[in-house]
DNA sequence: TTGCTCCTCACGTCACGTGAGGTGGC
DNA sequence: TTGCTCCTCACGTCACGTGAGGTGGC
């Protein structure tokens, strides 16, 4: 919000590539792998090729780092998932532009059909997460338990196991 | 369990490669290169190099999978977790072997610790799949809405949004 | 002029993928 | 002998990391 070298052009917010990386916690390397495999195009280059984005890109440049980290996409994968949302957002640009009332509902459908794999997706990693962590939890248990055995009886050698 | 070419040699089920990549969901590659790198050892090579994997092994080789897809670890960090949980394990084989209850008090104490650290990590996760997942749900409902209408009314141009 | 951030090559790295060419047991 | 799986190189790939060498505005 209050960044002290944000630029501020007409209204809105712009950023340097080295601001949007401390923003996003990624690194300049990568936004700019990025724009070189068309996943994130800054909104315009200034003289001398110095990169510009919008808050617009911020915001998919957190998008394609949740889907990378959280979900393990590759970024072709990625790249599938960005453009049904693209399709949708330029369905919204055009909402008077007069496409068919048919066509925009189909496209509707497809975005329903993208975000509901995206849905099944997360519920999968969340069940398995949630799995790993009781597993994680019921080990932490038995450690303190066998901690406590250890502080209370120290020198006791016990039979059980072996 | 009862796969078709499972080997029995004294009392335990062993495997070849091929099948551990069947079991565990990862390719022969993988298994070789993690053993490059020390990770994930066959219990033993039989004549001409052939590989022989224990159960013991297909547990370790999911554990592993899971450390890097579930929690994007890299080799390295996985390493550093199984390091400390196989210290584990060697003090319940050593149970008899007479360490000193003080340095056994130790090892456990510092396995209680990388639990917590696993744990706190995976608490993370958790919460950030969680948040992504409620924002796709909300969507979904959006995007139904959405369809709903222009089933509903599909001549009628609407006026909200811009 | 000095600092800081930006730029474009371009080679390096990590974690494998993908053949090439060959061996071993039913 | 034919099929199948195994083996070891070894080059390729994906997603960047990491300098090298140079430009531009306070």
């Amino acid at each position: 919000m209050s960044a002290t070298s944000s630029v501020v052009e007409g209204q809105a917010t712009t950023w340097r590539i080295g601001e949007v990386a401390k923003l996003t916690g990624l690194t300049t390397r990568t936004l700019r792998y990025w724009e070189q495999m068309g996943l994130l195009t800054p909104k315009s280059h200034r003289q001398a090729g110095e990169r510009i984005y919008s808050d617009a890109e911020i915001d998919r440049a957190r998008r394609i780092k949740e889907l990378q980290e959280l979900l393990g996409f590759s970024l072709a994968e990625v790249r599938v998932v960005l453009e049904t949302e693209d399709v949708l957002d330029d369905l919204r640009d055009a909402y008077h532009a007069d496409p068919t009332p048919a066509h925009r509902l189909h496209v509707i459908h497809r975005a329903i059909e993208a975000n509901d794999r995206l849905l099944g997706r997360l519920d999968d990693t969340l069940t398995q997460v949630q799995a790993f962590r009781d597993e994680r939890a019921a080990k932490a248990q038995r450690l303190r338990r066998k901690a406590a055995e250890l502080r209370d009886d120290p020198g006791i050698q016990r039979k059980e196991r072996r």
